[in-house]
DNA sequence: CGCATTTGACCCGCGC
DNA sequence: GCGCGGGTCAAATGCG
């Protein structure tokens, strides 16, 4: 509800504002403690380095039109397909991705991820979220847990609750505007490599690990190091977004094994296993499905599917 | 001490 | 109108 009208009241004035807000508001969307982007250069270069207003304009609206109108279900295959960054990602190569259904709500988009966790496997997107709730299911012996983005300025919210019917499978459904939904436009499977790095990383990353307590069990773990990043880039233009984030990003990207906060990259974050826990029988599967109709799976006893949606994604706003 | 998590209360929508 | 269940709030608690 916040955040629905706080992303279309975002969209909204993006979409009609002169150029220096839109960039404005894109830096902010991009900087502000969001999760690390990875722009492809073509599309940074598309955005920030047209010398024409009009141009400009046009570029970013199209930039900014398709962040809004949410992933597609191509992309989100696509996303879910890439397992070739880095060695990490060659064991999700060995997962079956499936998507179980393909529409999207005209009103929310809901997205689902499902991960089949062997041994102690965590689900861990690489983001940070807050817990702002839990409760018990309804014919179910597994609590639910509400996290929120750590970000005020993000809608984005996620659930996390594992299967009732199959207690290794995690059931992770995402929602709210979050550029977790825009990385599709970002990122074109593009691994950029780099080299040493600062350790800039001051991780939080076991927060809520250990399962020893029924709810504890479905929670995941997010550690990053989008802080100073964010710092770092909070002054920035959106021009210099390309090439110090960007750069940030590397380094994040060999950090975490990926670009960290998008998809393609949260997912495999989401299969792999904490790093105590690699032994060789600990592996993931996992699907991913957005859904149509209301959660009704999740008030009746749900089986094997849920939703997840992305209020304030609407497309035909 | 500051921050995140926990957890019961509260709110709200929906079905009967 | 009422009860139920899911989602959120917020004070209490825990932890680093």
């Amino acid at each position: 509800m916040i955040d629905s009208s706080m992303s279309k009241t975002m969209m909204e004035k993006i979409m009609s504002s002169n150029w220096s807000e839109n960039d404005e508001l894109l830096r902010e969307l991009l900087v502000d403690e969001s999760p690390l982007l990875m722009l492809p250069h073509e599309r940074v270069s598309e955005v920030a380095n047209l010398s024409h207003d009009s141009s400009k304009d046009q570029a970013f609206n199209r930039f900014i039109s398709n962040i809004y109108s949410g992933p597609t279900i191509s992309d989100i295959e696509n996303a879910l397909l890439v397992t070739n960054h880095s060695n990490q990602f060659q064991q999700i190569s060995s997962t079956r991705v499936s998507i179980l259904e393909r529409s999207l709500s005209k009103i929310e988009n809901k997205y689902t991820l499902k991960i089949k966790c062997f041994g102690n496997g965590l689900g861990d997107d690489g983001y940070r979220w807050r817990k702002y709730g839990q409760k018990s299911i309804k014919n179910s012996p597994n609590p639910r847990s509400y996290y929120r983005c750590t970000n005020p300025r993000c809608g984005a919210k996620k659930q996390v609750e594992r299967s009732n019917e199959d207690p290794d499978t995690l059931i992770i459904t995402y929602e709210g505007l979050h550029l977790h939904f825009a990385y599709p436009y970002f990122i074109v499977g593009q691994s950029h490599q780099s080299q040493s790095h600062p350790p800039m990383k001051k991780s939080k990353a076991t927060s809520s690990q250990g399962p020893t307590q029924e709810h504890k069990a479905s929670e995941v773990h997010e550690g990053q190091n989008i802080q100073e990043v964010h710092e770092t880039q909070s002054r920035t233009s959106l021009g210099l977004i390309s090439s110090v984030l960007l750069d940030r990003t590397q380094d994040t990207v060999q950090e975490n094994f990926g670009s960290e906060g998008l998809l393609e990259d949260m997912v495999p974050f989401m299969v792999r296993n904490p790093t105590n826990n690699v032994d060789g029988d600990d592996y993931s599967k996992f699907s991913f499905s957005s859904h149509l109709s209301p959660p009704a799976s999740w008030t009746s006893g749900f089986s094997t599917s849920t939703s997840c949606y992305a209020v304030g994604l609407n497309p035909s706003v």
